[in-house]
Parts: structure tokens; sequence; C-alpha cells
DNA sequence: CAGATAACATGACAAATATCACATTAATCA
DNA sequence: TGATTAATGTGATATTTGTCATGTTATCTG
């Protein structure tokens, strides 16, 4: 299933230039072509299984993977949702443990496989380059301090208002009216992420679409009202 | 009201053998001890305010520090409970951003404060040190993404049933009949470590003793029947 | 010690949300 | 294309949980 094909080599790589590579030395970038694995994934296809051992890190060169964790009752909790640009995994491989969560690819994907021994060379020559690994590491934490939070603290309402919200940051593009979700995910998935089960986040969404906040396009979501989704999803406002 | 006085130096601190700490060199020991500060600080106090810049980081010697964000709603979500040994306030530093969470003081404590520089020039100085650092924050990653899974996936009983677990693992002692938890929570603040409202923790508490999973000792919880309570916290049992 | 305040407790109630069952529509694929 | 499966949608219902009100008990402080 999954094609190994040639790929553009690291030092003239475009997603490198918004990802944690982005400054690396020139002969750090070329051991790295020359050790990576690039390779194309169809929808549905699975990167990796949480209990796993990590082999290597993923850089995602272009479209959509989901991390999640799946709960004991089954459900998929969504971590996070990586793009262009992205790693994955490697939080992982530095914490020398299996695998915490699971990944799959959500919008078809080319992604680089960067296998261990090379990223951590990298890592253990290039000060730098540990130091902002170091603190993309301290922001992810940051962010997870907020979605537990809010996890707790608000309603499925407000989060779901939120993810979209989100959503739109990172995917939207801007059309006629309102701005188009760019990326197709469906109830389950935004159930998913919100934490809660699909049937509450399809009522939600028709409540939403009533109340004029989004509007659907074939499967994509158009926001129509970034302002009111905002209200709905701070507790004041 | 907080007490500065003289202390172990780091070289001879025994706490620091069960932290970040426990395998830095002799000079850089010696350079902590120098510029470290130690303080005695009293339950109720305040170590650092969500929002401010983080000067350095601090290193508990002794006592308990609850680790929290505030809610939009002003409830307390306790990202988690600091005890001996554990560093705080370090992922803001090497995020170079201002504090995520507030941290107070749940048990007296005697703490102390490396300030910003000395942190950091260690860390450049010590690749092993830095590398150790990294795994604890992928580590610290890897609980909150279990955290926000239980936090979406688990009902209130399940979260409470397994943090009174959680906290005898940490805290318990052994007593004649079941495990003390010695350590002084508020209901208020069990809510916060759950994510729920103090009235539902006083419920299923007394629920539970009923059930005689748990009993009270003054203001402390006795863990009668930790396989009761695992049985509670897990989906299937 | 008394008064004030914080913590704990309980009842009543409303609201949000999960669950189950089933209908409809869309997508996939042999 | 027709059949199968996945996704979406809707209704009914039960339950969990939050909120508010109020009372009691413990703790603190002057």
């Amino acid at each position: 299933m999954k094609t190994i094909e040639k790929s553009t080599p690291c030092e003239l790589c475009m997603s490198r230039k918004f990802s944690l590579f982005s400054n690396l030395t020139e002969p750090h970038l070329c051991h790295l072509s020359d050790h990576k694995n690039f390779i194309t994934h169809k929808k549905g296809q699975i990167l990796f299984y949480e209990g796993t051992k990590p082999l290597g890190v993923f850089c995602i060169n272009d479209g959509v993977v989901k991390v999640f964790k799946t709960a004991s009752n089954g459900k998929e909790q969504i971590i996070r949702l990586a793009k262009k640009g992205d790693f994955l995994g490697y939080a992982s491989l530095l914490g020398e443990e299996s695998y915490s969560n699971s990944a799959t690819i959500v919008e078809d994907a080319k992604i680089c496989f960067v296998p261990r021994e090379s990223f951590l060379k990298v890592l253990a020559e290039d000060t730098e380059f540990h130091r902002r690994v170091t603190k993309a590491l301290c922001h992810d934490l940051g962010i997870m301090e907020d979605k537990l939070t809010d996890a707790t603290q608000k309603s499925i309402r407000e989060r779901l208002a939120f993810t979209l919200l989100k959503l739109s940051e990172t995917y939207g593009i801007d059309g006629k009216e309102g701005e188009k979700i760019d990326i197709v995910l469906t109830r389950e998935e935004i159930a998913g992420l919100v934490g809660t089960a699909t049937e509450t986040v399809i009522r939600l969404l028709s409540e939403f679409k009533k109340d004029e906040l989004i509007d659907f396009e074939g499967k994509k979501i158009l926001v129509l009202d970034k302002r009111g989704l905002a209200r709905l999803s701070d507790f004041y406002g």
C-alpha cells in the first residue's frame, strides 16, 4: 500500500521551513536526506500504534494525520491533528517509551521517516536544535494543560464551538460566504476531537447551523460567524 | 512570610537523589548551591502565578505543591501535585513563555529556587542533563494525554476512584486498616484534581465510604479496598 | 473564648449529555 | 450497477452531574 518514491532532498524541502528542522546546518540536512525514507500514505492508513516502540520520527511533508488515544470504552480521543511541517513520534522516542498514542492518515499524506539514529545524531550534535525541540515540547505541554482544563470545566457546546474556531484557524480558506474548513472529518472524528459522543456532535452542529453560525458544503464545514462561535466557546461573552 | 534560612548545599541534598539533578558534576552542583535560594513556605502561600514570567526553576526539598490552572468559570483544575524532588516551572522557562499555570503550597514546603541563568548554564554545559530534562518533558506529555483521555471518556466516579488510587500510590502509608493518604486535601482540591464540582466529590466520597472502599481519619482518607477502587476506576472490571 | 470564616454536608432541581434504537442517506466495491 | 457498509440524522429516555439554597461542623483569628 505504501508508496516509496523519489522525494525532495531535505535541503530543498519547502515544508521544512516551517518545522523544527528549519535551521539545521548543511551537513546535517544532507545526513537526514541520505537516511530518510519518503512515503506516500493514503487516507485511513496507520502510521504507528500505541504501545509499539518508536524507531524514528515522522515529518509531515503534506497531508493531515490524527494522533489519538483509544480509551477503555473504545472511543478515540484525538490528541492533535498534525499537518505539513509537523513532527510525529518524537516525544515517545525521546522519552524512551513506547508510543503513548496512535496515528492514522486523515488526508492523503507525504511523510518522511527519519530513523532514530539520524535524529538522535543531529540532536546530539546541534545543541540549538535540541533547544528548539525542548522548547516545542514545553509549548505542547502548555497546550495539553489548556485542553485538560477545558475538558473538565467547559461544556460540550463550548468545546465544539472552540474546536471549530481552531480548525478554521488552521485549515480555513476564505470563500465568498465565510471561511471553509478545508479538511474532511467525520462527525465521529469531530467527536473524538471534542471528547464527546458522535450523536451529540451531530445535534450540536445542526443547532449551530440553525443559528447560522456555520453551514455545510459537501463534507466540509463553513464557518459563517466566528464572533458568534467565540461567544459560545467562552464562559463569559 | 517567606523564611530564608541556611540550607543544605546541593552537593549534600538528599532530595536531589530522586530529582533531575541527580547526576550533575561536582562543579555544577557547587554552582547551583552558590546561586540557589532556599525558602520555607507555609501552606496556602503562592509560588507563582499563571501569566507571570518565570525567573528560574523551583526544586522541592520537602512538602507538597499544587500546580493548577484557573478556568474561566473560576474553578481550579489541578494539573499535578508536586512533591520532594520534583521541579516546578521549568517547562514555562524552557518554553520561553509566561507561566501556563499557578502554584501554591498544599503542605508546608522547603523549596530551592534556582535562578534562570544558573539553570540554563548547567543545561547548556551538561548535555546529559539536558537529555534527562527532555526525557522528563516527554514523559509528562504522555501523562497529560492520559489525563485528557480520562477526562473526556470516563465518568466522575471512575476518575475519583482513580485519583484516590494514584494518591495512595504516592502519599500512602500503611496502617492497621488500609493505606492512609498522608496528605490533607480539601474536598474542593480533590474536585480540582478530578475536574468536577465540590459537592459531587463530597457525595461520591460518602458513597465510597458507605461501600467500604474508603474511610476517613481526621482530614485524611484511608483506602480500604484498592481492588474495589480499581474496579470502579476502570471501564471493564 | 467568641465571632467570623472556611469546610463539609445534604436536598431539590434543572440541564446537559450519553445511550439505545432505528431511519435515512452517502460511499464503496465486487 | 446493485449490494453492502459507513456515515448521518432523529427520537425517546435515563442518568449523571452541576447548581443553588441552606444547614451544620470545624477551624481560624483577634
